[in-house]
DNA sequence: TCCCTTATAGTCAAACGGATTATAATTGGA
DNA sequence: TCCAATTATAATCCGTTTGACTATAAGGGA
């Protein structure tokens, strides 16, 4: 493709160099003991990442490749989520452009293992407005509801107000709509643009005092963060992608509240065991678990069949509308 | 984020440059008299792109100025596609390293206008087995399907021919499953695998006699199409994204042709028309069109305003599973 | 006027999905 | 030992959705 007809620039792009350095970032998910959690680095608010090099046999391999060198984890299930242009960084003589390219993985936590720099952490403490699973939770009413009502209203004119209300209350379910649990990424994104959380603090005179307490990170890291649990949420319920975060066997109940602790809310269990059973995703192993307290469960594996008969034709989970 | 502890090797990163160039590339669509259509400049077998520069806001500013400047067409609706390592050119004097960026984008046809240079030819010229609307298409049982189990044959082992059978089978629809119009691009890496477009023959042995008889592109901008053509397939069952490709206001039959020609397959008028009404995706214009023959059909706009309602929660389109 | 074409309305049954109830098999404590 | 608590598993109910089909209305052209 180098000598493609696009017109004279290109050519001039290859003399000066319009080039770019590229960063891979890894959103890296687990779920433990019903808590989903997201490998972090440093100070639990940064993202394992790093250059994409010469060295690199594929963006891929690169991402591996930084993700077991920062924290000592091997990546199985990776996807890509996004890439976006960074804001400029002013470079050592001249102006440097930079791109990132964000990828969500997924893993089993395992040994605890892993580079001591590293650990996991609850999503829930980056966005605690979005754990459902005990009914609504009560920072989003007793405070991001009143602070996104008085941003609406710090706007002067009366038809914004209302379109910011509206987006408001469509993304948090106010006003008796439903919680829709997809929508991690456009609720981020309203905190962050009515100034709620710390990352859109800089260069603002959003005084620190009315933030909903949350967890930041470094750079835009908490909004792939975002990007990511909006994308596993939807994916789930069409591809069984949630037995890459299941340990060899398992019981019913343990799959479900691995796909409550992502979805963020509760599931009917005659159902959920319906749908799993009538679409043949799992087998019995033949033993049951010794567990906690109650009747003991018979423990199931994923058929692995699956995936070469009905994998990309879809797979559905239930996560009750109501 | 610059100074991240991410390990040492990224300040070596920084010292010898380990630059990038990134190319943007466009996969613009428009349906015109029931043919959705590709915007292509060169001999019709290359998409609108150009190198992202410094010049460029952002990322999608870059593509639109490079398809403005290309092709004279505007863009509307865009969305980011797939971003991916290009294998390996060798630059003036060392090893150039290059990412592509995709994109989708909607837009209308309209005025013949546009550069010379640059026309729309159907999808189909490229993908002539992915159109169902006339019933299964000829070439896909007549030349596709011995020339896949030829294919899936020519292997040694036989747990390998199995799969590679199942794989095709699946993806095509072949041994009474049903036509999954979503797997576009499953499909093409499977006719690339085997060798059965033009794009996968440099370096092989594969005689061109056995090529299936389709319109190649340049580089990998099929697989391009391919991709978009597959996340337009799916995105139109949850989001109103169809009536970007449709004029200010249409019968309801235009618009279930429109649709049909994305998925490539038909849908049953009343349930459609029951679909779109109980949806309020539409208000009538209270107009009637002076069309084709037949009782005049009302003419209908969309309502603008469920994207401030709806929008995110989701739109269903029917596509028929039969 | 008849016939053809397209628009529009209405019907029907099967499948799906959400909610609820009932029963079985354990553990731990009174 | 028996009861209470806990969890697993099975079965049922009912309203909604959805795919397929039929019937009627309104225009143009022969």
């Amino acid at each position: 493709m180098d000598d493609q007809e696009t017109g004279a620039s290109k050519d001039r792009a290859a003399v000066t160099g319009d080039e770019v350095k590229v960063d891979l970032i890894a959103f890296v998910v687990a779920v433990n003991d019903g808590e989903p959690c997201v490998l972090t680095i440093g100070q639990a608010d940064t993202l394992p990442s790093g250059p994409f090099a010469l060295e690199h046999r594929s963006l891929q391999s690169g991402l591996r490749g930084w993700v077991e060198q920062q924290t000592g984890h091997p990546l199985g299930y990776i996807e890509q989520l996004y890439t976006f242009a960074d804001r400029d960084r002013v470079g050592a003589e001249r102006r440097q452009r930079a791109i990132s390219i964000s990828y969500l993985a997924l893993t089993r936590m395992e040994k605890a293992s892993g580079s001591p720099k590293c650990g996991w952490r609850s999503w829930y403490e980056y966005f605690p407005w979005e754990d459902h699973r005990s009914g609504t939770p009560p920072v989003l009413l007793d405070v991001l509801r009143p602070r996104l009502i008085e941003w609406a209203n710090s706007v002067g004119d009366a038809a914004m107000r209302r379109e910011r209300r509206q987006r408001a209350a469509m993304a948090f379910g106010f006003d008796d709509r439903h919680w829709n649990e997809e929508l991690t990424l456009q609720r981020y994104e309203l905190v962050y643009e009515a100034g709620l959380v710390q990352e859109a603090g800089s260069g603002r005179d959003t005084t620190r005092a009315s933030l909903v307490p949350s967890k930041p990170m470094v750079a835009d890291h908490r909004r792939i963060v975002a990007t990511g649990i909006a994308r596993l949420r939807s994916k789930i319920k069409y591809r069984p992608v949630v037995f890459e975060l299941m340990p060899q066997s398992f019981t019913l109940l343990q799959l479900q509240r691995t796909v409550e602790a992502l979805a963020g809310r509760l599931i009917n269990k005659p159902n959920f065991r319906r749908l799993i059973e009538q679409q043949e995703l799992v087998e019995e192993t033949g033993e049951t678990s010794v567990d906690t307290g109650g009747r003991p469960a018979r423990l199931y594996r994923f058929r692995h069949a699956v995936l070469d008969e009905t994998a990309i034709v879809g797979t559905k989970l239930p996560v009750a509308r109501g």
